[in-house]
DNA sequence: TATCACAAAATGTGATCACAAAAAGAGATT
DNA sequence: AATCTCTTTTTGTGATCACATTTTGTGATA
């Protein structure tokens, strides 16, 4: 139950020990490093990161705060489980938050940036055909991130990658039992409607984008995992 | 700088300092306590609360994760500025997370809650009746909250409440400035709709609803008082 | 009066410890 | 073999302390 594998993540220089545990604990839940269900402890995780208690329970406090964590009635920490009806809620959030974060951001993107988040878009196709997954998860929220981010107060960012977090696990468990991957997104039809300003067009193709496939996975796929995880 | 009035709040039996010390904070940015770039401190709060910097440093934490606070490059404590284009993006945001919300939970309201709903309602304009502005805003609160809630999965309900604790502070100005209350919402609209269990109706009374008057104030009169905070 | 330098106080950070509750394990009983 | 009871271990909680950084206060200098 300790092996706890925890994906490494360099650690800045003038980091607080917090701020260092609370990103890398939250990494590994975003690419779907924990099941569902999973518990931890304060004191392992410690251990696992080289410090003490106190750090460590800062940082798992803010992760339920984001609902990455749960802190149970006796006091357990886990991983929170995702029913069927859960997962299609936390789906339709996604499509309304990120239809609607894309929408207020395509007045401030530059030709620059759209060039950028072009350049990401194809390094998530190699990313793909190198079959490596969690590269490939990455790229893709990194895609969406910056999309969103463009808006000069992106409040709606870290609503989104709460929801991010909370559907991590079903990503781990999918990752899992996908052997073959294969790129169906509508991520050029978003770029091309970026580029011509055509905020209705950018919205749409990202709704759809987010119901046709959950981060590059095929959601019925990701639905039958799900009596899996249950 | 340490008069700080918390606003009080009864501490159930078994729950720990620091739910405690979570709870009251948050209760005390929802309704404005606070005003934006105040700062506050580990021990002052401690002291405040009557309990040791450990707990009081995790629920500050924690509120960070959700916008309510900020912890500065220079490790000072904040409650966060609000620009008058922030604050539009966050009312957007609300638009979108609540008229969302709303439509999602219309076939999961029985004729029982929305009996509730509109009681909810009535204690609303009785509150402003009387003058009294808190109690209003957290009646109105729970009348938001009461519809969302319905919704099996609230997976929803927690950021709806992250906007509005970052909206909370400008409601604490706003407080302070207007002397005259008046009845200005679209609840009616709305819970008519909810009887006819028209979704698009309601996310339409409730878009209304916010967009006209945020939590039962003139949104004309905290636009000015942007100006102001800023 | 304004500005700079230095000392003193305040503050966030993180490790440690004692305590109580929960979980796990061991052994006896049915 | 299953269940119950009691002991042991594990674990979350919260207070305390030492340390480093920041802020504040004081006084000298221009």
């Amino acid at each position: 139950m300790k092996p706890l594998v925890l994906p490494p993540l360099a650690r800045p220089d003038g980091m607080t020990t917090h701020d260092y545990a609370f990103n890398r604990l939250r990494q590994a839940i975003m690419v779907g490093a924990f099941r569902p269900g999973t518990s931890v402890t304060i004191r392992g995780l410690a251990e696992a990161l080289e410090s003490s208690p106190t750090p460590v329970r800062e940082a798992l406090r803010q992760l339920t705060s984001i609902g990455a964590l749960q802190f149970l009635e006796n006091r357990r920490i886990v991983v929170p489980h995702i029913t069927p009806a859960r997962f299609e809620e936390l789906i339709l959030l996604r499509i309304a938050l990120e239809s609607h974060a894309a929408r207020r951001a395509v007045a401030h993107l530059s030709e620059r940036q759209i060039e950028k988040i072009t350049a990401i878009d194809d390094s998530i196709e190699t990313e793909i055909r190198k079959g490596n997954k969690v590269a490939a998860l990455i790229a893709n929220q990194a895609f969406h991130r910056m999309i969103y981010s463009a808006n000069p107060d992106p409040v709606a960012m870290p609503l989104i990658e709460s929801v991010w977090l909370q559907l991590g696990p079903i990503l781990g468990i999918a990752m899992e039992h996908v052997t073959e991957l294969y790129v169906v997104d509508r991520h050029r039809e978003a770029i091309d409607a970026l580029r011509r300003r055509d905020e209705e067009a950018v919205a749409d193709a990202i709704a759809a984008d987010i119901r046709e496939g959950i981060g590059g996975f095929d959601q019925q796929a990701v639905a039958r995992l799900l009596r899996l995880a249950a």
